[in-house]
DNA sequence: GTTATAATGTTATATTATAACAAGCGTTAT
DNA sequence: ATAACGCTTGTTATAATATAACATTATAAC
């Protein structure tokens, strides 16, 4: 299944390209930097497209560090369940697609009542390299 | 198990007093103009203590919120495996204690080769009363 | 008691995010 | 065609979150 085909908006369209090329998860006000030459100069042009691409499941939201990666999996049409990995020492971040993690953790259910629509979960470690 | 013991200092008990009175998750800044009238000033010393007291695994931050509750789980002795349940509409921030769901992330293993330390979990969704 | 070390206090500032309003742009009702 | 409306984008300003850097005080080591 591939993403949700929505038009995206110029704006979203660099902001979205800026992240895809990064080689790690962007903060907002570093693509803010990099996108001042293509006529985005504000803050809040750079939040509104991060918000829509999020939304549509094009990018995630890293909470623990407020950055952004582009999503690597192609199921991916929301941002509905999300894992990563997160390396304490390079900080290298990796999405984990693993479909019994998602299944699990999407048909979780626990006592309150609550009906979940939507996880995230963040992993901290040491990734191979660094636990040399 | 009970929270490791640790002498804390004036402030950090302040704040971890103040965290343990509320009934919700609280932001740094509220904690600050709370313990206003006990002396502490200035933020760093609400940072520090937050942070000492998450280390020690007494607290923990929502990092989708940047707020911090107290743990209400005894055998959480370190911040280490945390997850969290969310209302989208009330906001009502719920620990989940589920050692099913400890047991299975905490061993949890990708094919990363990442050894993995810490996790923390958040779920999204409409608690019991606002799903009516 | 003096020196080193760590903890706390203070000032200033960096970083992250959003409110509020203005300008543009497409739709449609007249 | 154009006025009126709603929606998106741009802009200015500022709010909210967090930390750097340095000063002071307390604690420990000798």
């Amino acid at each position: 299944m591939k993403h949700k085909q929505v038009n995206l908006s110029k704006n979203q369209l660099i902001v979205l390209e800026t992240i895809r090329k990064a080689k790690k998860p962007l903060k907002a006000y570093s693509i803010l930097s990099s996108v001042k030459k293509k006529g985005i100069n504000a803050p809040p042009q750079v939040y509104r497209a991060l918000e829509k691409l999020v939304e549509i499941g094009v990018i995630h939201k890293i909470e623990s560090k407020n950055a952004f990666v582009d999503c690597k999996n192609s199921e991916c049409e929301t941002s509905k369940a999300t894992a990563f990995s997160i390396c304490k020492k390079c900080q290298k971040i990796t999405e984990i697609m693993n479909s019994k993690l998602s299944t699990y953790l999407t048909n979780f259910q626990d006592n309150t009542g609550m009906k979940y629509e939507k996880y995230n979960l963040e992993f901290y470690g040491l990734c191979k390299r660094c636990k040399l």
